[in-house]
RNA sequence: GCCCACGUAGCUCAGUCGGUAGAGCACGUCUUUGGUAAAGACGAGGUCAUGGGUUCAAGUCCCAUCGUGGGCUCCA
């Protein structure tokens, strides 16, 4: 996403830096073309049309052309030009060319409708000069020579579109200062050890076989551990929050995809169908269809309504290879998934409600940080404007009483409805997007929904779909990440590891172990030939909360000596002490 | 799906100019029975992703397929 320069400090210097990589990529390649090189967050691009592919050495002469031209301290020169002039200048540029034919018609430089200004102008510094609105650095030599780096070569579409030839793009970073560098450097190298991806290997929590297919996830017994109490947790919160739980099947004949519409726009996202006794059936994308039938199995009364049906619903959904990435998109994947059916009078409530009960659920896992996007009717949509109406405004209240951030999407909705994204930031300040609120008014008039009023009439239900963790897969990414592997005692799969300092301590650390279990506590015995400080090694390494080391002193005062992973000692502490403060800790699920 | 890169032991990786496969960790056996982040010795472990091709000879070069990664596009 390129940057504002109204509110990026590092503007000037990130589209300075852009511009000299181009005249050095261009110094290389003559007869090279030239896209556009926009500044992103933490750095900035440029597109190419070369006549090879770049390879990573490549990017070290670069680097070092740019060095002289920063070095050379050439001045950033602006003029306004006339369109015609600006062709002339760029008659070999086919991709500027386009540029300026759109800025001729007020387009900005993605094809977007910009302002009417229609201005022309360059900037150039060097040899180079290049179609720019600016604003740029006063020379060359104000690019800290040592506080940039060309970071990767990508494959681009030219302006965004796969129809469109591939360019080639070269992403790099500049900062004011090799601190600032060097910072931002350690802080990719901290998000890369705790991408959960690494971590789901190195903590044996999840993997991905080659046999059983791409995007489909193996939970490990430790990873499932951690999936079974969210889970668990997760169900009673429904029960006690006015949702019926339900259950649906994995596949479902043609008619109901046909009757939902899925068949007819979404069938390229969904999985082949199969052939059972002269039926086709298909694996389902999504749950409503199931949820709607539940509804649809009795007539319903005004009076039995809002009904609230939930589910940790697993869907299939064929995803384009290239999109696919560990836990966070993938091709099966189990929502917790739940649908509201209500009357006009409850929408307000209810969605009050949902928006309450997920940041509940969001905040028990330790997420705090929220941001909503509230998105509204688009150009193309079905249904009543004055049901859109009323559910946008139901939707803007609840954000309102709710005191979250929240950002307005014009026009973002879905063709069937408005909605609310909650998205979540990390430890790391990275963006998620985990819970949604939606609104549907395509299926309830697909499947002929119906409530009997208090006039006696047939009305339509209003209906809301509604995930919170999204999926138990990307949420469990997002954890992982979130905790870099350091789940809170009350979802770490091991709780406590036993450490028996010789052979002579294994019978009391399995005594121990028992009692320990018998609380509630889930506890590992380390018995392996390794000395303590390789078990305690071990431990620390699978980021076990508490390591509860056992020697003679330990077995004579019924005690266990308590070392945490944080690398605190607390020294010796009974056995029935340490029970009561783990499970006090784990109970308060911090 | 598209561009580029990558795929060698369970894991992390090395393998030069094409000449019969290497390390560390993990694993097994033995010795050691230890006090807060790795004791020592020995051993086993590979159809170099898969399938073709070039060559006297392919982990290495070429092609295809599958998978992974970084992006792009997509995510009604």
């Amino acid at each position: 996403m390129p940057t504002d320069p109204n509110n990026d400090p590092y503007y000037r210097l990130r589209h300075s830096a852009a511009h000299v990589m181009a005249q050095a990529v261009l110094e290389i390649f003559p007869e090279g073309k030239i896209a556009i090189g926009p500044p992103i967050e933490g750095g900035f691009y440029y597109d190419f049309d070369l006549p090879r592919p770049l390879s990573p050495d490549d990017l070290e002469a670069i680097e070092q052309r740019m060095r002289r031209i920063i070095k050379g301290d050439h001045s950033f020169v602006y003029r306004v030009v006339s369109a015609n002039e600006a062709r002339d200048l760029f008659k070999d540029q086919a991709y500027k060319l386009e540029l300026i034919d759109g800025l001729a018609q007020g387009q900005d430089e993605y094809g977007e409708r910009g302002s009417s200004d229609t201005v022309i102008s360059t900037y150039k510094h060097d040899t180079f000069e290049d179609l720019c609105r600016g604003p740029h650095l006063k020379s060359t030599g104000q690019i800290p020579v040592d506080a940039f780096k060309l970071t990767s070569i990508a494959g681009a579409y030219w302006r965004g579109d796969e129809h469109r030839p591939m360019l080639q793009r070269i992403y790099g970073t500049v900062w004011n200062s090799k601190d600032e560098l060097d910072a931002y450097l350690w802080k990719l190298e901290e998000a890369r050890k705790r991408d959960h991806r690494r971590l789901g290997k190195e903590l044996d929590l999840f993997s991905v076989s080659e046999d059983v297919g791409p995007g489909l996830i193996l939970w490990h017994p430790k990873g499932a551990r951690i999936r079974v109490i969210a889970e668990d947790f997760c169900r009673q919160a429904h029960l006690d929050n006015g949702y019926e739980w339900v259950f649906s099947p994995h596949v479902g004949r043609a008619h109901l995809w046909e009757t939902s519409g899925h068949l007819g726009f979404y069938s390229e996202n969904m999985f082949a169908s199969m052939n059972v006794e002269e039926e086709e059936y298909y694996v389902k994308p999504m749950n409503c269809p199931f949820h709607i039938q539940i509804y649809k199995s009795h007539l319903r009364s005004y009076r039995d309504l809002p009904l609230r049906y939930a589910e940790n619903g697993t869907v299939y959904r064929f995803e384009r290879s290239g999109v696919l990435h560990g836990l966070t998109r993938v091709r099966g994947f189990t929502q917790d998934d739940a649908h509201i059916f209500c009357r006009p009078d409850q929408v307000e409530d209810e969605i009050s409600r949902a928006l309450d009960f997920s940041l509940y659920i969001l905040r028990s896992f330790g997420l705090s940080d929220f941001k909503a996007y509230l998105s509204t009717r688009p150009e193309k949509y079905v249904g009543d404007p004055a049901k859109w109406d009323t559910a946008v405004e139901a939707l803007r209240r609840a954000v309102d009483q709710h005191a979250i951030l929240y950002e307005v999407d014009e026009g973002g909705g879905a063709f069937y409805g408005p909605k609310i994204d909650l998205k979540v930031n990390d430890a790391l300040g990275r963006e998620w997007q985990l819970s949604t609120i939606q609104f549907d008014f395509n299926l309830p008039e697909r499947f002929s929904m119906e409530y009997i009023g208090e006039d006696g009439q047939p009305h339509q239900p209003y209906m809301v779909h509604r995930a919170l963790l999204g999926s138990m897969e990307r949420f469990f990414g997002v954890l992982i990440e979130h905790y870099a592997g350091a789940f809170p005692l009350w979802l770490s799969p091991v709780q406590a590891m036993i450490i028996p300092i010789t052979d002579r301590h294994i019978e009391y650390a399995e005594s121990t172990a028992d009692r320990l279990q018998a609380a509630g506590l889930r506890v590992g015995i380390d018995t392996s030939k390794d000395r303590m400080q390789a078990k305690i090694r071990r431990a620390q390494l699978q980021k076990v909360p508490y390591m509860l080391i056992i020697g003679d002193k330990e077995q004579s005062a019924d005690a266990v000596a308590v070392r945490t992973r944080s690398g605190a000692d607390l020294g010796a502490i009974a056995v029935d002490a340490f029970i009561e403060r783990a499970q006090h800790e784990a109970a308060a699920r911090t």
